[in-house]
RNA sequence: GUGGAUGUAGCUCAGUUGGUUAGAGCGCUAGUUUGUGGCACUAGAGGCCGUGGGUUCGAGUCCCAUCUUCCACCCCA
């Protein structure tokens, strides 16, 4: 048997109409606070995610689905939605739409992972992002956004963790700090590290090496660096935040895995999942990394196999794929009866099934039963000599005589 | 990348100290004198016992490898 890779999921249809639910009220959500989808390709040039998400993240260095095409070109499967969505923001002249410009998306990521619980292959991610807003008044709206999502879809137990991870300016200083703290040792650190040094010293801080994490227990914080515009800025988010009456708390080890991202980051945490839901930050310097024009940005995104299954823990959906109508018959010239009476009734829109199997009259009241039909309405010679049809209830057995017009039956199981 | 558990019908699982044609329940299909579901009864279909080696007269059962699934570390969504 030729199984599914490793790392990937079906979603069978008992489970896709929890996904249907939940994208649509994530959607409608969005859209109410201006965000306009947007789809990138599933795969784009190796480089722009080594030059956007960053060389040096573990994302890049190591999870990514990268292969040489027939044209010899380097290309990989997106490990995140960012990268690709600014990419296609300054690729499209998006910058002369009216700043800022929101967008979300929905789409399937790819990371070459270890899997285990909520952690695939393949997994999706409802995101959305802000281009073209520097003030902490985007930051506040964004989180506002992230927040509702949880209560549109009645989550609870989330948290919200924050942390400023500073810009340029602040991290050239502490840069500088971390260097310094872990030069003595530098020969200690893994090979990983040792080439992170120069480049990305803030890396070596997520290293996962037992030696590497003991070396860094007294490393230098980076909200101990921020620069004055960013300390101010720091302020004015979490002020902002409870004004609005959004709790969270501060975590300074936030990092996250991907270097865009300055000021602000922040997370939503299932605690009793144990693990990160939605995440996202600020990145103002994306955008020029890219060869755009200075835009300062932000956004996040939301595992939506995660959110699925802490859903499904708290709500309960009804099957809404079972038909009205069954139209049982016996004998070909009922056959024939039931298929145009079945061909018309799903004209007019009404959700309605029939053999198709030529089974036995007990046979078919049988499978009518099975996928839940909510009426029987049985068609044989008599039924079309004298032109009345009996629909029987399958809840309750109580029948209701009809003639076989499409008309008067719609009238009889609509009620 | 490291560590632990797992793998027998579609699903949940039995399978005794290695011994003939591998079992159950549920589900599926059909029937119980042929125009009515849910209950009951009967029958049927469906397994290279994850895969590949090895030990043995003989392996679902023992050994090795490999893959899958699940979980933890770490990281992430």
């Amino acid at each position: 048997m030729i199984q599914r890779p490793k790392g990937t999921k079906d979603i069978l249809p008992e489970e896709s109409y929890g996904w249907q639910y939940i994208e649509k009220k994530i959607e409608k959500l969005f859209e109410n606070y201006g965000f306009k989808e947007i789809r990138t390709p599933v795969f784009e040039h190796t480089e722009l995610f080594q030059r956007g998400v960053g060389d040096t993240t573990d994302v890049v260095q190591k999870e990514m689905y990268t292969f040489e095409d027939k044209g010899g070109r380097s290309i990989t499967l997106r490990p995140e939605g960012t990268a690709g969505v600014v990419r296609a923001y300054i690729e499209n002249g998006m910058a002369s739409k009216p700043s800022p410009t929101k967008l979300w998306y929905n789409m399937g990521m790819y990371r070459y992972e270890n899997v285990q619980k909520g952690r695939l292959r393949e997994f999706h991610q409802i995101g959305a992002e802000i281009i073209g807003a520097d003030s902490y008044l985007a930051d506040v709206e964004i989180i506002s956004m992230a927040n509702e999502i949880f209560k549109v879809l009645d989550i609870p137990n989330i948290e919200l963790t924050i942390n400023s991870i500073g810009c340029p300016v602040c991290r050239e200083n502490y840069q500088k700090a971390l260097r310094e703290f872990i030069k003595p040792n530098l020969k200690n650190y893994c090979e990983i590290c040792q080439s992170r040094y120069e480049k990305n010293p803030m890396r070596i801080l997520d290293c996962k090496e037992k030696k590497c994490k003991e070396l860094n227990i007294n490393a230098p914080r980076i909200i101990d660096y921020l620069c004055e515009e960013c300390k101010i800025h720091f302020e004015n988010v979490k002020s902002m935040l409870s004004e609005v009456g959004i709790p969270y708390t501060i975590d300074t080890n936030i990092v996250r895995g991907l270097d865009y991202y300055t000021k602000t980051v922040f997370e939503f945490i299932s605690k009793e999942e144990g693990y990160t839901i939605l995440g996202g930050g600020r990145y103002d310097g994306l955008i020029q990394e890219l060869e755009g024009q200075e835009t300062k940005a932000l956004g996040f995104a939301v595992g939506l196999e995660r959110l699925i299954e802490i859903f499904l823990k708290h709500n309960k959906l009804e099957d809404k794929t079972a038909p009205l109508l069954y139209i049982a018959n016996i004998g070909d010239e009922a056959s024939k009866v039931a298929t145009k009476l079945t061909q018309n009734l799903r004209r007019m829109g009404l959700h309605v099934e029939k053999d198709i199997q030529g089974r036995s009259i007990k046979a078919q009241f049988k499978y009518a039963d099975k996928i839940g039909s909510k009426y029987v309405l049985t068609i044989g010679e008599t039924e079309i000599k004298n032109q009345i049809a009996k629909i029987k209830e399958m809840q309750t057995g109580k029948e209701i005589e009809t003639d076989l017009t499409p008309e008067k039956i719609k009238e009889i199981i609509q009620k």
